[in-house]
DNA sequence: GAAGGGGAAATACAGTGTATCGACATGATG
DNA sequence: CATCATGTCGATACACTGTATTTCCCCTTC
Protein backbone atom coordinates (compact mmCIF):
# COMPACT_ATOMS: atom_id res chain seq x y z
CA UNK A 1 0.00 0.00 0.00
CA UNK A 2 1.13 3.13 -1.31
CA UNK A 3 1.40 6.82 0.40
CA UNK A 4 -0.94 7.71 -2.11
CA UNK A 5 -3.62 5.13 -0.87
CA UNK A 6 -3.14 5.76 2.75
CA UNK A 7 -5.33 8.83 3.57
CA UNK A 8 -4.08 11.81 5.25
CA UNK A 9 -4.07 12.17 8.77
CA UNK A 10 -7.16 13.87 9.76
CA UNK A 11 -6.23 17.87 10.72
CA UNK A 12 -6.71 18.28 13.85
CA UNK A 13 -9.40 21.13 15.23
CA UNK A 14 -7.78 24.15 14.89
CA UNK A 15 -6.82 25.70 18.11
CA UNK A 16 -8.68 27.95 19.78
CA UNK A 17 -9.39 30.64 22.53
CA UNK A 18 -11.41 33.67 23.97
CA UNK A 19 -8.84 36.06 22.39
CA UNK A 20 -9.18 34.83 18.96
CA UNK A 21 -12.87 34.74 19.19
CA UNK A 22 -12.58 37.92 20.29
CA UNK A 23 -10.76 39.03 18.02
CA UNK A 24 -12.39 37.19 15.05
CA UNK A 25 -15.72 38.98 16.46
CA UNK A 26 -14.36 42.74 16.87
CA UNK A 27 -12.80 42.19 12.82
CA UNK A 28 -16.35 41.32 11.71
CA UNK A 29 -18.11 43.98 13.38
CA UNK A 30 -15.69 46.68 12.64
CA UNK A 31 -16.06 45.97 8.89
CA UNK A 32 -20.21 45.43 8.79
CA UNK A 33 -21.12 46.38 12.45
CA UNK A 34 -22.96 44.97 15.17
CA UNK A 35 -25.58 43.36 13.26
CA UNK A 36 -22.71 41.88 10.81
CA UNK A 37 -21.48 39.28 14.09
CA UNK A 38 -23.32 36.22 14.18
CA UNK A 39 -21.82 33.56 15.80
CA UNK A 40 -21.55 31.15 12.64
CA UNK A 41 -19.55 33.83 11.33
CA UNK A 42 -17.67 34.22 13.64
CA UNK A 43 -16.90 30.14 14.01
CA UNK A 44 -16.31 30.26 10.42
CA UNK A 45 -13.79 32.90 10.27
CA UNK A 46 -12.01 30.39 12.22
CA UNK A 47 -12.48 27.69 10.80
CA UNK A 48 -14.71 25.55 13.49
CA UNK A 49 -17.59 24.68 13.68
CA UNK A 50 -20.08 27.06 15.25
CA UNK A 51 -21.09 25.36 18.46
CA UNK A 52 -17.77 25.43 19.14
CA UNK A 53 -17.86 28.68 20.38
CA UNK A 54 -20.09 28.11 23.47
CA UNK A 55 -17.06 26.17 24.97
CA UNK A 56 -16.09 29.44 26.03
CA UNK A 57 -19.08 31.85 25.58
CA UNK A 58 -22.59 30.65 26.88
CA UNK A 59 -24.41 33.02 24.76
CA UNK A 60 -24.05 35.56 22.21
CA UNK A 61 -24.25 38.58 24.72
CA UNK A 62 -20.95 37.61 26.45
CA UNK A 63 -19.21 37.70 23.15
CA UNK A 64 -20.34 41.14 22.75
CA UNK A 65 -18.81 41.66 26.63
CA UNK A 66 -15.98 40.45 25.42
CA UNK A 67 -16.16 42.44 22.52
CA UNK A 68 -16.51 45.91 24.44
CA UNK A 69 -13.69 44.88 27.34
CA UNK A 70 -11.17 44.63 24.43
CA UNK A 71 -11.74 47.67 23.30
CA UNK A 72 -11.56 48.72 26.88
CA UNK A 73 -7.84 47.63 26.40
CA UNK A 74 -7.52 50.30 23.81
CA UNK A 75 -8.95 53.44 26.26
CA UNK A 76 -7.06 52.30 29.26
CA UNK A 77 -4.12 54.76 29.40
CA UNK A 78 -0.58 53.64 29.43
CA UNK A 79 0.54 56.68 31.74
CA UNK A 80 -1.81 58.55 33.46
CA UNK A 81 -1.07 62.19 33.51
CA UNK A 82 -0.61 63.68 37.23
CA UNK A 83 -3.50 66.68 36.53
CA UNK A 84 -6.99 65.02 37.48
CA UNK A 85 -8.72 66.86 35.06
CA UNK A 86 -6.06 65.88 32.34
CA UNK A 87 -6.89 62.09 33.26
CA UNK A 88 -10.44 62.53 33.02
CA UNK A 89 -10.46 64.39 29.73
CA UNK A 90 -8.00 61.95 28.45
CA UNK A 91 -10.19 59.03 29.34
CA UNK A 92 -13.08 61.06 27.73
CA UNK A 93 -11.40 61.70 24.30
CA UNK A 94 -9.78 57.94 23.94
CA UNK A 95 -13.04 56.71 24.20
CA UNK A 96 -14.50 58.77 21.70
CA UNK A 97 -11.73 58.10 19.33
CA UNK A 98 -12.37 54.14 20.46
CA UNK A 99 -15.55 54.21 19.46
CA UNK A 100 -14.69 56.21 15.79
CA UNK A 101 -12.44 52.93 15.13
CA UNK A 102 -15.03 50.71 16.08
CA UNK A 103 -18.48 52.51 15.65
CA UNK A 104 -20.52 49.04 17.07
CA UNK A 105 -18.84 50.14 20.19
CA UNK A 106 -21.35 53.42 20.70
CA UNK A 107 -24.69 50.72 20.20
CA UNK A 108 -23.37 48.67 23.37
CA UNK A 109 -21.61 51.56 25.42
CA UNK A 110 -23.71 51.64 28.51
CA UNK A 111 -25.69 49.07 27.92
CA UNK A 112 -24.36 46.72 30.76
CA UNK A 113 -22.15 47.07 33.34
CA UNK A 114 -18.42 46.57 32.16
CA UNK A 115 -16.98 43.96 34.78
CA UNK A 116 -14.20 42.38 32.18
CA UNK A 117 -10.50 43.00 33.51
CA UNK A 118 -9.70 45.88 31.00
CA UNK A 119 -13.12 47.65 32.39
CA UNK A 120 -12.19 47.59 35.86
CA UNK A 121 -8.68 48.85 34.82
CA UNK A 122 -10.31 51.94 33.36
CA UNK A 123 -12.96 52.45 36.17
CA UNK A 124 -9.37 52.25 38.80
CA UNK A 125 -7.36 54.49 37.11
CA UNK A 126 -10.16 57.11 36.73
CA UNK A 127 -11.17 56.80 40.29
CA UNK A 128 -7.44 56.85 41.31
CA UNK A 129 -6.92 59.97 39.45
CA UNK A 130 -9.75 61.68 42.12
CA UNK A 131 -7.57 60.06 45.00
CA UNK A 132 -6.81 62.35 47.28
CA UNK A 133 -8.97 65.27 45.57
CA UNK A 134 -12.73 64.31 47.21
CA UNK A 135 -13.88 62.31 48.92
CA UNK A 136 -14.96 58.74 47.93
CA UNK A 137 -18.60 59.80 47.34
CA UNK A 138 -18.17 62.92 45.48
CA UNK A 139 -15.23 61.29 43.50
CA UNK A 140 -17.96 58.41 42.52
CA UNK A 141 -20.33 60.76 41.90
CA UNK A 142 -17.80 63.16 39.25
CA UNK A 143 -17.11 59.63 37.31
CA UNK A 144 -20.81 58.69 37.23
CA UNK A 145 -21.49 62.13 36.11
CA UNK A 146 -18.72 62.41 33.52
CA UNK A 147 -19.26 58.96 32.00
CA UNK A 148 -22.78 59.62 31.43
CA UNK A 149 -21.80 62.66 29.82
CA UNK A 150 -19.36 61.20 27.46
CA UNK A 151 -21.37 57.73 26.77
CA UNK A 152 -23.87 59.49 25.58
CA UNK A 153 -21.96 62.64 23.60
CA UNK A 154 -20.48 59.47 21.86
CA UNK A 155 -23.65 57.58 21.28
CA UNK A 156 -25.35 60.96 19.49
CA UNK A 157 -22.56 61.46 18.15
CA UNK A 158 -22.27 58.36 16.16
CA UNK A 159 -25.87 58.26 14.94
CA UNK A 160 -25.53 61.74 13.33
CA UNK A 161 -22.93 60.22 11.40
CA UNK A 162 -24.53 57.52 10.93
CA UNK A 163 -27.68 59.38 9.67
CA UNK A 164 -25.59 61.38 6.98
CA UNK A 165 -24.12 58.65 5.58
CA UNK A 166 -27.21 57.00 4.97
CA UNK A 167 -28.78 60.24 3.46
CA UNK A 168 -25.76 61.28 1.59
CA UNK A 169 -25.96 64.75 2.89
CA UNK A 170 -23.87 66.46 5.23
CA UNK A 171 -25.81 67.69 8.34
CA UNK A 172 -25.28 71.74 6.79
CA UNK A 173 -27.59 70.29 3.61
CA UNK A 174 -29.51 68.28 5.29
CA UNK A 175 -30.80 70.88 7.32
CA UNK A 176 -30.88 73.62 4.88
CA UNK A 177 -32.01 72.35 1.78
CA UNK A 178 -32.73 69.27 1.37
CA UNK A 179 -34.25 66.83 4.54
CA UNK A 180 -37.32 66.82 3.11
CA UNK A 181 -38.91 65.78 6.35
CA UNK A 182 -37.18 68.15 8.65
CA UNK A 183 -37.70 71.27 6.16
CA UNK A 184 -41.01 71.28 5.87
CA UNK A 185 -41.92 70.54 9.88
CA UNK A 186 -39.58 73.39 9.76
CA UNK A 187 -41.29 75.72 7.18
CA UNK A 188 -44.89 74.76 9.34
CA UNK A 189 -43.70 77.60 11.97
CA UNK A 190 -44.71 75.16 14.65
CA UNK A 191 -40.96 74.63 15.84
CA UNK A 192 -39.42 78.78 15.87
CA UNK A 193 -36.63 77.98 18.41
CA UNK A 194 -35.52 74.85 16.77
CA UNK A 195 -36.02 76.19 12.97
CA UNK A 196 -33.55 79.44 14.49
CA UNK A 197 -31.29 77.14 16.27
CA UNK A 198 -30.91 75.02 12.71
CA UNK A 199 -31.00 77.99 10.27
CA UNK A 200 -28.81 80.74 12.66
CA UNK A 201 -26.82 78.59 14.90
CA UNK A 202 -23.21 78.28 13.36
CA UNK A 203 -22.52 74.63 12.94
CA UNK A 204 -19.31 73.33 14.98
CA UNK A 205 -17.29 70.04 13.91
CA UNK A 206 -18.29 67.13 16.01
CA UNK A 207 -15.11 66.73 18.25
CA UNK A 208 -15.08 70.30 19.01
CA UNK A 209 -18.76 70.32 20.78
CA UNK A 210 -17.74 67.04 22.32
CA UNK A 211 -14.81 69.05 23.93
CA UNK A 212 -16.61 72.12 24.91
CA UNK A 213 -19.85 69.99 26.36
CA UNK A 214 -16.80 67.49 28.39
CA UNK A 215 -15.17 71.15 29.73
CA UNK A 216 -18.15 72.14 30.87
CA UNK A 217 -19.07 69.28 32.71
CA UNK A 218 -15.66 69.08 33.96
CA UNK A 219 -15.84 72.78 34.82
CA UNK A 220 -18.88 71.49 37.16
CA UNK A 221 -16.66 68.67 38.69
CA UNK A 222 -13.91 71.18 39.84
CA UNK A 223 -16.55 73.15 41.75
CA UNK A 224 -17.56 70.48 43.54
CA UNK A 225 -14.51 69.43 44.26
CA UNK A 226 -13.15 72.83 45.65
CA UNK A 227 -15.85 72.66 47.83
CA UNK A 228 -16.61 69.80 50.05
CA UNK B 1 -80.56 26.72 -0.74
CA UNK B 2 -80.76 27.97 3.17
CA UNK B 3 -78.78 30.39 4.98
CA UNK B 4 -76.89 27.57 6.60
CA UNK B 5 -75.73 26.55 2.88
CA UNK B 6 -74.61 30.26 2.00
CA UNK B 7 -71.40 30.87 3.25
CA UNK B 8 -70.77 34.01 5.44
CA UNK B 9 -68.98 36.98 3.27
CA UNK B 10 -65.43 37.28 3.91
CA UNK B 11 -64.63 38.87 6.88
CA UNK B 12 -63.08 42.50 5.94
CA UNK B 13 -59.82 42.87 7.29
CA UNK B 14 -59.18 44.40 10.41
CA UNK B 15 -58.47 48.37 9.80
CA UNK B 16 -54.87 49.46 10.47
CA UNK B 17 -52.67 52.75 11.10
CA UNK B 18 -49.38 53.18 12.40
CA UNK B 19 -51.44 54.29 15.84
CA UNK B 20 -52.54 51.01 16.23
CA UNK B 21 -49.18 49.08 14.93
CA UNK B 22 -47.09 51.40 17.22
CA UNK B 23 -49.69 50.91 20.17
CA UNK B 24 -48.93 47.09 19.99
CA UNK B 25 -45.19 47.12 19.43
CA UNK B 26 -45.21 49.08 22.45
CA UNK B 27 -47.34 46.60 24.71
CA UNK B 28 -44.90 44.00 23.76
CA UNK B 29 -41.97 45.60 24.61
CA UNK B 30 -43.43 46.91 27.68
CA UNK B 31 -44.16 43.06 28.75
CA UNK B 32 -41.22 41.56 27.27
CA UNK B 33 -39.01 43.78 26.09
CA UNK B 34 -37.14 45.00 22.84
CA UNK B 35 -36.43 41.76 21.80
CA UNK B 36 -39.76 40.60 22.27
CA UNK B 37 -41.10 42.94 19.40
CA UNK B 38 -41.07 41.08 16.16
CA UNK B 39 -42.95 41.95 13.41
CA UNK B 40 -45.16 38.64 13.54
CA UNK B 41 -46.30 39.36 16.67
CA UNK B 42 -47.07 42.28 16.61
CA UNK B 43 -48.90 41.87 13.26
CA UNK B 44 -50.48 38.70 15.51
CA UNK B 45 -52.04 41.05 17.84
CA UNK B 46 -53.62 42.79 15.08
CA UNK B 47 -54.65 40.36 13.75
CA UNK B 48 -53.09 40.64 10.62
CA UNK B 49 -50.41 39.41 8.69
CA UNK B 50 -47.27 40.16 9.12
CA UNK B 51 -46.50 41.37 5.19
CA UNK B 52 -49.22 44.13 5.99
CA UNK B 53 -47.04 46.12 7.91
CA UNK B 54 -44.72 46.75 5.32
CA UNK B 55 -47.69 48.80 3.86
CA UNK B 56 -47.49 51.64 7.02
CA UNK B 57 -42.72 50.85 7.65
CA UNK B 58 -40.70 49.31 5.41
CA UNK B 59 -38.56 48.28 7.84
CA UNK B 60 -38.45 47.40 11.64
CA UNK B 61 -35.82 50.08 12.19
CA UNK B 62 -38.66 52.75 11.17
CA UNK B 63 -41.29 50.73 13.86
CA UNK B 64 -38.79 51.19 16.28
CA UNK B 65 -38.48 55.11 15.45
CA UNK B 66 -42.24 55.37 15.70
CA UNK B 67 -42.17 53.81 19.40
CA UNK B 68 -39.93 56.08 20.46
CA UNK B 69 -41.71 59.32 18.97
CA UNK B 70 -44.51 57.56 20.52
CA UNK B 71 -42.95 57.49 24.20
CA UNK B 72 -41.48 61.13 23.39
CA UNK B 73 -44.89 61.80 23.40
CA UNK B 74 -44.91 61.17 27.34
CA UNK B 75 -41.88 63.47 27.82
CA UNK B 76 -43.68 66.10 26.83
CA UNK B 77 -44.53 68.67 29.23
CA UNK B 78 -48.17 69.63 29.33
CA UNK B 79 -47.55 73.41 30.52
CA UNK B 80 -43.72 75.24 30.54
CA UNK B 81 -42.24 76.63 33.81
CA UNK B 82 -41.16 79.76 33.54
CA UNK B 83 -37.35 79.37 34.89
CA UNK B 84 -35.46 77.76 32.12
CA UNK B 85 -33.63 75.66 34.69
CA UNK B 86 -36.54 73.82 35.55
CA UNK B 87 -37.22 73.89 32.31
CA UNK B 88 -34.30 71.47 31.12
CA UNK B 89 -34.39 69.60 34.92
CA UNK B 90 -38.20 68.56 34.43
CA UNK B 91 -37.28 67.32 30.96
CA UNK B 92 -34.16 65.32 32.19
CA UNK B 93 -37.33 63.33 34.61
CA UNK B 94 -39.36 62.89 32.69
CA UNK B 95 -37.44 61.45 30.10
CA UNK B 96 -35.87 59.20 32.93
CA UNK B 97 -39.63 58.34 34.10
CA UNK B 98 -40.06 57.64 30.76
CA UNK B 99 -37.53 55.52 30.37
CA UNK B 100 -38.54 53.29 33.87
CA UNK B 101 -42.08 52.86 32.67
CA UNK B 102 -41.11 51.19 29.18
CA UNK B 103 -37.46 50.18 29.70
CA UNK B 104 -36.63 49.13 26.74
CA UNK B 105 -36.29 53.35 25.60
CA UNK B 106 -32.64 52.87 27.38
CA UNK B 107 -31.97 50.74 24.76
CA UNK B 108 -32.56 53.18 21.81
CA UNK B 109 -32.06 56.63 23.61
CA UNK B 110 -29.49 58.29 21.48
CA UNK B 111 -29.16 55.27 18.97
CA UNK B 112 -30.80 57.54 16.26
CA UNK B 113 -31.55 61.40 15.84
CA UNK B 114 -35.12 61.73 16.73
CA UNK B 115 -37.15 63.65 14.00
CA UNK B 116 -40.77 62.33 14.66
CA UNK B 117 -43.09 64.96 15.59
CA UNK B 118 -42.78 64.70 19.04
CA UNK B 119 -39.28 63.96 19.15
CA UNK B 120 -38.88 67.83 17.41
CA UNK B 121 -41.77 69.10 19.68
CA UNK B 122 -39.51 68.34 22.76
CA UNK B 123 -36.66 69.57 21.09
CA UNK B 124 -38.34 72.74 20.55
CA UNK B 125 -39.91 73.35 23.92
CA UNK B 126 -36.35 72.38 25.27
CA UNK B 127 -34.86 74.92 23.22
CA UNK B 128 -37.78 77.72 23.95
CA UNK B 129 -36.74 77.62 27.55
CA UNK B 130 -33.57 78.98 26.85
CA UNK B 131 -34.27 81.59 24.24
CA UNK B 132 -33.47 85.07 25.30
CA UNK B 133 -31.27 83.18 28.19
CA UNK B 134 -28.15 82.94 25.75
CA UNK B 135 -27.52 83.13 22.51
CA UNK B 136 -28.62 80.33 19.77
CA UNK B 137 -25.00 78.55 19.65
CA UNK B 138 -24.68 78.30 23.21
CA UNK B 139 -27.83 77.40 24.14
CA UNK B 140 -27.43 74.73 21.62
CA UNK B 141 -24.37 73.54 23.00
CA UNK B 142 -25.85 73.51 26.70
CA UNK B 143 -29.02 71.42 25.11
CA UNK B 144 -26.31 68.51 23.71
CA UNK B 145 -24.57 68.72 26.88
CA UNK B 146 -27.69 68.16 29.60
CA UNK B 147 -29.16 65.63 27.05
CA UNK B 148 -25.91 63.66 26.23
CA UNK B 149 -25.39 63.78 30.63
CA UNK B 150 -29.26 62.54 30.86
CA UNK B 151 -29.17 59.81 27.79
CA UNK B 152 -26.38 58.11 28.96
CA UNK B 153 -27.20 58.27 32.73
CA UNK B 154 -30.31 56.50 32.15
CA UNK B 155 -28.83 54.13 30.05
CA UNK B 156 -26.52 53.25 33.04
CA UNK B 157 -29.24 53.21 35.69
CA UNK B 158 -31.56 51.00 33.39
CA UNK B 159 -28.57 48.95 32.69
CA UNK B 160 -27.53 48.37 36.53
CA UNK B 161 -31.43 47.23 37.61
CA UNK B 162 -31.42 44.63 34.65
CA UNK B 163 -28.07 43.40 36.49
CA UNK B 164 -29.49 43.18 39.57
CA UNK B 165 -32.77 41.93 38.21
CA UNK B 166 -30.67 39.05 36.71
CA UNK B 167 -28.39 38.21 39.62
CA UNK B 168 -31.12 38.48 41.90
CA UNK B 169 -28.97 40.54 44.24
CA UNK B 170 -29.05 44.34 45.24
CA UNK B 171 -25.67 46.63 44.20
CA UNK B 172 -25.21 46.48 47.65
CA UNK B 173 -25.30 42.97 48.34
CA UNK B 174 -23.64 42.34 44.81
CA UNK B 175 -20.38 44.13 45.79
CA UNK B 176 -20.17 43.22 49.22
CA UNK B 177 -20.86 39.90 49.71
CA UNK B 178 -21.57 37.16 46.68
CA UNK B 179 -20.76 38.78 42.71
CA UNK B 180 -17.61 36.38 42.85
CA UNK B 181 -16.20 37.92 39.89
CA UNK B 182 -15.99 41.38 41.32
CA UNK B 183 -15.32 40.33 44.68
CA UNK B 184 -12.33 37.99 43.22
CA UNK B 185 -11.26 40.95 41.39
CA UNK B 186 -11.10 43.25 44.02
CA UNK B 187 -9.44 40.68 46.68
CA UNK B 188 -6.39 40.84 44.10
CA UNK B 189 -5.44 44.24 45.51
CA UNK B 190 -5.37 45.45 41.98
CA UNK B 191 -7.67 47.91 41.98
CA UNK B 192 -7.17 49.81 45.33
CA UNK B 193 -9.18 53.14 44.39
CA UNK B 194 -11.92 51.28 43.01
CA UNK B 195 -12.20 48.61 46.06
CA UNK B 196 -11.99 51.73 48.18
CA UNK B 197 -15.11 53.19 46.21
CA UNK B 198 -16.85 49.94 46.45
CA UNK B 199 -16.51 49.10 50.32
CA UNK B 200 -16.44 52.71 51.89
CA UNK B 201 -18.50 54.65 49.37
CA UNK B 202 -22.33 54.93 50.47
CA UNK B 203 -24.86 53.51 48.43
CA UNK B 204 -27.13 56.33 47.11
CA UNK B 205 -30.25 55.59 45.26
CA UNK B 206 -30.49 55.69 41.36
CA UNK B 207 -32.71 58.75 41.35
CA UNK B 208 -30.80 60.58 43.44
CA UNK B 209 -28.16 59.88 41.84
CA UNK B 210 -29.21 61.07 38.82
CA UNK B 211 -30.33 64.75 40.17
CA UNK B 212 -27.27 65.50 41.71
CA UNK B 213 -25.44 64.88 38.57
CA UNK B 214 -28.26 66.86 36.68
CA UNK B 215 -27.72 69.79 39.05
CA UNK B 216 -23.74 69.72 38.30
CA UNK B 217 -24.39 69.55 34.90
CA UNK B 218 -27.14 72.26 35.38
CA UNK B 219 -24.30 74.31 36.92
CA UNK B 220 -21.82 74.25 34.45
CA UNK B 221 -24.92 75.47 32.53
CA UNK B 222 -26.11 78.57 34.50
CA UNK B 223 -22.36 78.86 34.20
CA UNK B 224 -21.83 79.59 30.84
CA UNK B 225 -25.30 81.48 30.25
CA UNK B 226 -24.36 84.25 32.65
CA UNK B 227 -21.12 84.94 31.10
CA UNK B 228 -21.39 85.09 27.10
C1' DG C 1 -6.48 -5.15 21.36
C1' DA C 2 -11.04 -3.25 23.85
C1' DA C 3 -13.43 -0.09 26.29
C1' DG C 4 -14.40 4.25 27.81
C1' DG C 5 -14.55 9.21 27.80
C1' DG C 6 -14.46 13.77 25.89
C1' DG C 7 -14.87 17.08 22.66
C1' DA C 8 -16.03 18.48 17.93
C1' DA C 9 -19.32 18.48 14.44
C1' DA C 10 -23.68 17.57 12.32
C1' DT C 11 -28.25 17.92 12.70
C1' DA C 12 -32.39 19.99 14.38
C1' DC C 13 -35.63 23.47 15.83
C1' DA C 14 -38.13 27.41 16.39
C1' DG C 15 -37.96 31.73 15.20
C1' DT C 16 -36.49 36.09 12.56
C1' DG C 17 -36.87 40.09 8.70
C1' DT C 18 -38.20 40.59 4.32
C1' DA C 19 -39.17 39.45 -1.15
C1' DT C 20 -42.23 37.51 -4.14
C1' DC C 21 -46.42 35.89 -5.93
C1' DG C 22 -51.10 34.37 -6.42
C1' DA C 23 -55.81 35.19 -5.39
C1' DC C 24 -59.58 37.79 -4.50
C1' DA C 25 -62.76 41.69 -3.19
C1' DT C 26 -63.63 46.21 -4.95
C1' DG C 27 -64.39 49.94 -7.91
C1' DA C 28 -64.51 51.56 -12.64
C1' DT C 29 -66.07 50.85 -17.26
C1' DG C 30 -68.56 48.74 -21.10
C1' DC D 1 -75.71 43.90 -15.24
C1' DA D 2 -71.22 41.86 -16.83
C1' DT D 3 -66.45 42.41 -17.34
C1' DC D 4 -62.10 43.96 -16.56
C1' DA D 5 -58.41 46.34 -14.26
C1' DT D 6 -56.49 47.49 -9.72
C1' DG D 7 -54.66 47.33 -5.66
C1' DT D 8 -54.31 45.14 -1.37
C1' DC D 9 -53.92 41.09 1.69
C1' DG D 10 -52.19 36.71 2.89
C1' DA D 11 -49.56 32.62 1.85
C1' DT D 12 -45.42 31.02 0.64
C1' DA D 13 -40.56 31.19 0.36
C1' DC D 14 -35.78 32.22 1.52
C1' DA D 15 -31.78 32.93 3.84
C1' DC D 16 -30.35 33.33 8.22
C1' DT D 17 -30.29 33.55 13.25
C1' DG D 18 -29.13 31.63 18.36
C1' DT D 19 -28.97 27.61 20.63
C1' DA D 20 -30.20 22.34 22.21
C1' DT D 21 -29.35 17.82 21.19
C1' DT D 22 -27.50 14.03 19.15
C1' DT D 23 -23.94 11.58 16.71
C1' DC D 24 -19.50 10.31 15.85
C1' DC D 25 -14.77 9.61 16.14
C1' DC D 26 -10.16 10.14 18.08
C1' DC D 27 -7.40 9.60 22.04
C1' DT D 28 -6.42 7.69 26.33
C1' DT D 29 -6.37 4.09 29.47
C1' DC D 30 -6.62 -0.61 30.67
Amino acid sequence: MTVWDRPEPPTRPVPLDRERIVAAAVALADEGGLEAVSLRKVAARLNAGPMRLYGYISTKQELFDLMVDEVYAEILPEEQPGDWREALSALAHRTRRAALRHEWLADLLGGRPTLGPNGLAVAETTLAALDGIADVDTGMRAVETLSAYFTGAIRREIANLRAERATGLSKRDWQHASGPHVTRMLATGRFPALAKAVYDGTDVDAEASFATGLDWVLDAVAAKLTRP
